[in-house]
RNA sequence: GACCCUGUGGUGCAGAGGCCCAGCACGCCAGCCUUUCACGCUGGAGAUCGAGGGUUCGAAUCCCUCCAGGGUCGCCA
């Protein structure tokens, strides 16, 4: 049988850099070994899943030339491969768990069920469902689902005093039962959990390595236990370890930038950024530290994956992409700089913002060059603008702290309208002159107290490097302190 | 807090009982190259291989205990 993997990625935010972490090495056993890589869209939070988002991840995954076999975008004999697409599909494998008495119906409500963790907390006893509904007799079950009452499905975990279960790059390891309750796998609103819909299209699709990452360690034995309840084979599952930001906490923007459209825009090459993403898995036997994704494909073993939480190094990255840089011919650079940053794409967003406000070409570059810079600089005259009247630095620093995880980050679409209504609702929620807001923010994101219309220019410059001149500006107000 | 995972210089990786009083790379420092800078090259500082016990003629490599870091404990994935 050939080898089948997969990265399902749920579509609720920026494209991820652990996505592509563990991708890649997805990727690189079925191109190992000859197989298939899917793609899956894991879209069951109908709250948080986003189409953008899901665009952004496709986008991404291709520039970094991971590319699949099978995936919503592609088709293939397994799909649909969006679970939101495969609803009918979880629901009669829930109802099969249920008649099987591997599953049962659970009335339980939210308030109950946050009563009962905090008794659990208060008791220090270990979190979980208690099992309530699992004592319901079949029938008055069935006739309180029938009488339109709501209820999740939940999985009923085997009595044994503890379970042990296999992972290929630590061996088994043994969970207690206190440490297994009944999860949820079927949602009151009819969807499945990731539980259930990870498992059912795993088989389905013909998964045969599961390779994700680490924080799915602790939830294995629910795992292999629906395998066992449907009596299905298991597949090989191997746990990553999370990428971890310099203080060694797992990866998050708050301290690393970890959208892949970031690196895109800042200008990292797809070849050295997957080059390093490699290196942190220590695949290679020697000591090469520069290989193309074909060569880490050829040398790639899955049983050399080193267990150590990496810390992603920005510096060491950016040391990667200057090699990979150096080594091009300068034609082959000018088409990188035309593919991305210089394309006619992007010019022809930003020429309609610069051409009232130029004279000449030379004052293009004058002009216009916060377009293209990462960070910016700010002058004197730029930081009396950055901090509005009445306005502590310390108290600016922080609104935009607040508008960037509150209003920014949220938000997929990125154009004018909807950044124009982010920064207003901002205004409004924290009882800033919207003009005020307006002022800091454009200095903020271009170093500059006069641009063209901010939205357009913010829509243009784009989200990743809005963020972070955002964040260089609340470094910079930090540094300047309360006295300033 | 409970459970699980992990533990080689600041960081990433190599090392799968003697070749290791530990190797490569990033970062840091210095020299060389260059009008300058960068690149490149050369050299340097930096690790009692998390700690303590074993096993062994011999341990970073095997065993035990402890400690530290991380993850999980949701009708999120």
């Amino acid at each position: 049988m050939s080898v089948r993997t997969r990265i399902a990625p749920s579509p609720t935010g920026d494209p991820h850099v652990g996505t592509a972490y563990v991708a890649l090495f997805n990727y690189a056993l079925a191109r190992k070994q000859g197989g298939q890589f899917l793609l899956r869209i894991e879209d069951t939070d109908r709250q948080r899943s986003h189409p953008a988002s899901e665009q952004m991840i496709f986008e991404a995954l291709r520039w970094l030339g991971l590319t699949w076999d099978e995936g919503p975008d592609v088709g293939g004999p397994y799909g649909p491969y969006r679970q939101s697409e495969r609803f009918e599909i979880y629901r009669q494998h829930a109802e099969e768990l249920v008649r099987r008495g591997a599953a049962y119906p659970c009335f339980c409500t939210p308030e109950r069920l946050e009563a009962l963790r905090a008794e659990q907390r208060e008791k220090k006893l270990a979190l979980g469902y208690d099992g309530r509904c699992r004592a319901l007799a079949a029938a008055e079950a069935q006739r309180r689902s029938a009488a339109g009452e709501p209820h999740v499905v939940r999985l009923a975990m085997p009595a044994e005093e503890a379970m042990v279960v296999p992972d290929l790059l630590r061996g088994d390891i043994r969970f207690e039962r206190s440490q297994m309750d009944d999860q949820v796998l079927l949602k009151s609103d009819g969807f499945p959990t990731y539980h259930l819909a990870n498992v059912v299209d795993d088989h389905l699709m013909r998964i045969t390595h599961v390779i994700r990452a680490e924080e799915w360690l602790s939830s294995l034995p629910k795992h292999v236990q629906l395998y066992r309840a449907f009596d299905w084979e298991m597949p090989v599952f191997c746990h990553l370890p999370l990428l971890r930001n310099a203080d060694k906490s797992k990866i998050s923007k708050r301290k690393n930038p970890v959208s892949l459209n970031h690196y895109r825009r800042a200008g990292f090459f797809p070849e050295a950024l997957v080059n390093y993403l490699a290196l942190m898995g220590g695949v290679m036997a020697n000591d090469q530290e520069q290989f193309t994704l074909e060569e880490f494909v050829a040398g790639f073993s899955l049983e050399r994956i080193s267990l150590g939480g990496p810390v992603f190094d920005p510096q060491k990255l950016t040391w990667l992409n200057g090699k990979h840089l150096r080594k091009m011919e300068p034609p082959v650079l000018l088409a990188r700089l035309r593919s991305y940053l210089l394309s006619d794409d992007y010019m022809l967003r930003v020429l309609p913002l610069v051409q009232e406000r130029i004279d000449t070409l030379e004052g293009f570059f004058e002009y216009g060059h916060f377009f293209f810079a990462g960070e910016v600089p700010y002058d004197a005259g730029a930081m009396k603008h950055l901090v509005p009247k009445g306005r502590t630095p310390a108290e600016t620093a922080k609104a935009l702290q607040i508008l960037l995880e509150e209003r920014i980050d949220p938000l997929l679409e990125w154009e004018s309208a909807a950044i124009e209504a982010a920064l207003r609702a901002f205004a409004e929620a924290a009882g800033w002159e919207a003009k005020d807001v307006f002022m800091t923010v454009r200095v903020a994101a271009t170093g500059r107290a006069a641009t063209p219309p901010l939205f357009d220019t913010l829509a243009v410059l784009g989200k990743e490097v809005v963020r972070r001149r955002l964040r260089q500006a609340i470094q910079t107000l930090k540094a300047a302190g309360p006295a300033a």
